[in-house]
DNA sequence: CATGAATGAGTATTCATTCAT
DNA sequence: AATGAATGAATACTCATTCAT
């Protein structure tokens, strides 16, 4: 399994941190090869191409951020705090890795169309798990029964997503895991005042 | 005036036809120049390089996108009522220019960083029309008091920005107009059942 | 007789400022157009191409130079004499317009070698009146009877333009009209020691 | 060291080539690769940018041509002869190279300014050389007291400079080397016959 | 005569990928 | 497995010249 080498891990890292540190469009791929300390034709022994790389970064990164959040909510039964531990979760692990979050905010949306397209692929895991938070709430009567799912998802990843982005693009000045409570409450109230 | 002269405006119109349908790493400035019928030093006579291409086009656009949805919700009272003629107009309008659709939530923002700051800029009218209605909606009353400016402007324009992404990326297949209603209410009453 | 026209020779001056501030490969057409005063298109109407601005503005201000040397060494009878008037005028012309100075000795050797030999065309009236010189001086007595003429011009033109060039490239900091003397000194009796 | 790497000479080599046969303004890199037998790329793995390859072709020839004249001048005592051998030599080197003679007297007096200052400094080393010779003759007693060094290099590199030209621009017809005697004799001499 | 908007040919340089060692 | 020298395709921009007005 070429994950488990540990040179996959090394190339991956030097990625992540070469492309925080110098841009999407800087990353050469024999610079990522100088910060992960192999020659540049041993990148090809463990990727396919470029490209491959940035995938893999994406799937493992993402992977380990699903699988966490998963972890998270697991053995928590109420939809309404599933929600909630994934907004706090989703905004502190971006903030516990600010190369991560530059690279996911802003510098891989730089790719091109077809690996946007593979990168989508990976985070379709991260809306499917949100799908199914929401679907258990209206189940369960703590969300809205005329919810439809897709939007509803979308708002909660949008929201999220921009909310990230705004933190990174004002170069993390600010307490992005502090922002879960109004979040949180934003989501499940919307902006409305009650009735 | 350059931005009255005909062939200003014919050169970003074929950059919008060029982007949308080559993608944006693909739009030579001589396959934009050919688009517009006109000789390849020609568009240097209008433009300072190709990046004030791209840029002078999202100016336009999305001023007149803002315009638009200034224009609709002038006259409106009621806050609420603002903010659902806001989801309206964005996504019929986008809805009627699905080139533009494409470039603005796909191609442009593979553009390098510097020029997604220049863009930023221009969104921020955008945004600062969402904020104006959110501070008058919760002087009103319509809206919740305790609702932090930002994050409410966050959730807002990300939830409807995801929702345009996901249209787009599932090629139009579905009508993008009827989804305002929906959407409305889920930013409005948010997800969570109601007392 | 187009050198007569004001626009002739005012584009050729305007030709010779532009080069002399911008040097050779900045001097575009519209530039020297704009000093001039002139349409782009215009300039077109008094030369055939950007090339024969330059041939021309050669000609007109090295004809010049040649006639001013012939009309003041032309009284005179001794070709020693002769020799130091021309490296007297030579120098003191050039120090008199630095502008010109700067152009003939830098900027106008960068053209091509095409314009390069057109310009030597223009040059040989120079020549020619080094050679004469250089015979009366010998039938006359006053120079070496075993004096290779062809030789003895590239030493007197080659020594007078190494000297203003250097001067130039030194940014004319120096009295340059103050070393004919010496140099006239050195071309007349070497650099050897008296027997 | 990349002047030892056999491909730094080699795309040398084929950059007097190039140049002599095709004109500076001709000299494509892809045309010096070809004639180099090496791929376009391969040149940017040996040298910064065209701009170096050039300066680098005159600091490699230069720099053998002043090292071949003082090795030739190094055992000689009499400044005179000195002198004479140094003519000789600048001569039969150039007369030996047609290549190298066309591009050092024609072509790269093309470059724009700031290349033309780079080559200065390598000329300089030659300058120094002759300076030393004049200084070295003064002492001895062999050329006058009364020299001014400066104009008097500025005589001896003039003169050779404008030789070398002449005959290149006359197409190499004649023996280059055949010219030393007198030239050495004018220079020595001057052109005013002896009391 | 004069204008100036429009033309379009031409070129240095980068960098992902290969393959002989 | 690992290396790194070599490859070569691909593209924005300038500016001399024209010609309709």
């Amino acid at each position: 399994m070429r994950r488990e080498k540990p040179k996959f891990k090394q190339i991956i890292d030097a990625a992540v941190v070469v492309i925080a540190e110098h841009g999407y469009h800087q990353a050469q791929v024999s610079k990522i090869a100088k910060q992960a300390g192999v020659a540049d034709g041993t990148i090809y022994l463990y990727f396919k191409n470029k490209e491959d790389i940035l995938i893999s970064l994406f799937q493992e990164k993402m992977g380990a951020f699903i699988e966490k959040i998963e972890q998270e909510t697991e053995g928590i039964s109420s939809p309404l705090e599933k929600l909630y531990v994934l907004v706090k979760t989703h905004f502190s692990a971006l903030a516990a890795d600010p190369h991560m979050a530059v690279v996911t905010q802003l510098e891989l949306r730089q790719s091109n169309k077809e690996l946007r397209h593979r990168i989508n692929e990976v985070l379709k895991g991260y809306l499917r798990l949100i799908d199914r938070i929401i679907m258990e709430g209206m189940e369960k009567g703590e969300f809205r029964q005329d919810l439809d799912v897709r939007l509803t998802r979308q708002m909660i990843f949008g929201t999220l997503d921009e909310t990230v982005t705004t933190w990174v693009m004002n170069e993390q000045k600010y307490d992005l895991a502090a922002l879960a409570d109004p979040v949180y409450e934003l989501l499940v109230k919307g902006c409305a005042a009650g009735r």
